[in-house]
DNA sequence: TATTTAAGTGTTAAATTAACACATATTTGA
DNA sequence: TCAAATATGTGTTAATTTAACACTTAAATA
């Protein structure tokens, strides 16, 4: 007789990834939302998701479920939160762990798996995805802005070379809110992690803008250390 | 033939929650762990912890939980993370979803659950627990550090009537760093949550110490609003 | 009545944040 | 060719916030 306890009458439920899946482009901040091709709810839009297997971590669930869809790796996730009311599949008592993820659409060179019928939302402008998917979204937001101010981020979003004005409009429309051009300038190159380059962006002026790379090696030095931003 | 697709295929998975239950008292800031009475590592200090029935949400389970070990309710609770390594519970796969819960020790009059074999410990001189429930501490810690400088928490963790001493010890004990007398009230004053009351407390000091009370309408607002302290 | 102990109380310097406006380079159209 | 239009680039000052800092007071006890 084994002393060990096992969890024989211990219900099991279905556990599921849900992914915020946030890009940036010259357009502003988007989300990828998935068009959904079963009943019920069929042809609402939907966060990408999948089920938990029995031999994966979350991470790994949540991983695979990106990949899936833009065939992408190595790409930048967190968790935010778990979601469990009751009724929140109508299908069947499912609880699902949400993730946020971070895609430079322009840079990232991949081809949305067409199975999916994905498409990217400016974030304001994102369809009432079913379930509670509304509520994972906004969650994430939040805490993509409190990252945006403890963290850099750039990184993730913007593509290797990018003009100073890009990365304002990265922080405006994560922040949601219009910064003054002195000042953002002014704090972020106290944070010392931009090159400027000698070349210049000319798509959206005459006089054309320089364009600036992150120094990786102190930009990871910022992960590490934090910050704390009051833009 | 119906159009819903069930889930039939998919794997299901044990799920726990785990309470990472903080205490304040006059010796400070401690949390509650239960000594395991089953095997693997019976006898080691452990999380109070349970399953996730069918039939409720991963808060009602982390509600039934503490309110199973203390006999409380209506204590406050928040999601801090979920954890799903595979090998974390040697038993079974289980992904646990950890909470804290914030209870002020000498107020609630309660009696722990004999059965659990649950002891109060100081912070800094907890013992090792059990499989990732030290993650879970560190991760609820760093929420509850944020949390306390973004809104006020002393309600749920001070008597009624308090003074200004216990409340930066609170504070201090959080953040665990030693904070300046005269700053630290000139900023609590600003919040305007507090009321003075005409009786001391005279347990620690032969002069004796004027008692606090919240304002309970300013403190909700405070709640709601939030703010952003730098202590 | 001298000593001890924790409580109580404001001011100033330093650092951070917010507000603010004009010149420049280049293209385009008159 | 020159005027107009447009986005880029650049510093200073005021206002606010935070950090540093020391002495007096009340009461108990020796």
């Amino acid at each position: 007789m084994s002393l060990i306890r096992h969890y024989n009458s211990e219900d099991k439920v279905l556990v599921a990834v849900d992914s915020v899946i946030f890009g940036f482009d010259r357009e502003g901040l988007k989300i990828l939302l998935i068009k959904r091709d079963f009943e019920p709810q069929k042809g609402a839009w939907s966060l990408m998701g999948g089920f938990l297997k029995k031999n994966e971590t979350l991470d790994q669930a949540a991983n695979r479920v990106l990949h899936e869809l833009t065939g992408l790796d190595s790409i930048y996730m967190e968790q935010v939160s778990s979601y469990s009311a009751l009724g929140r599949d109508p299908v069947e008592r499912t609880i699902s762990v949400a993730f946020f993820a971070l895609i430079n659409i322009a840079q990232h060179d991949f081809k949305l798996n067409k199975a999916h019928d994905a498409q990217w939302f400016p974030l304001s402008q994102a369809p009432t995805p079913i379930f509670d998917h509304q509520q994972m979204i906004a969650e994430a937001l939040e805490r993509l802005k409190r990252k945006a101010l403890t963290n850099p981020i750039g990184f993730e979003l913007l593509p290797e070379k990018f003009t100073m004005r890009q990365l304002q409009d990265l922080y405006e429309s994560i922040l949601n809110e219009k910064l003054d051009k002195r000042n953002f300038i002014n704090k972020i190159n106290a944070l010392e992690i931009l090159i400027r380059l000698e070349e210049k962006d000319k798509t959206t002026s005459k006089k054309g803008a320089f364009l600036y790379k992150f120094d990786e090696e102190k930009y990871n030095q910022k992960i590490d250390e934090g910050f704390n931003f009051k833009l």
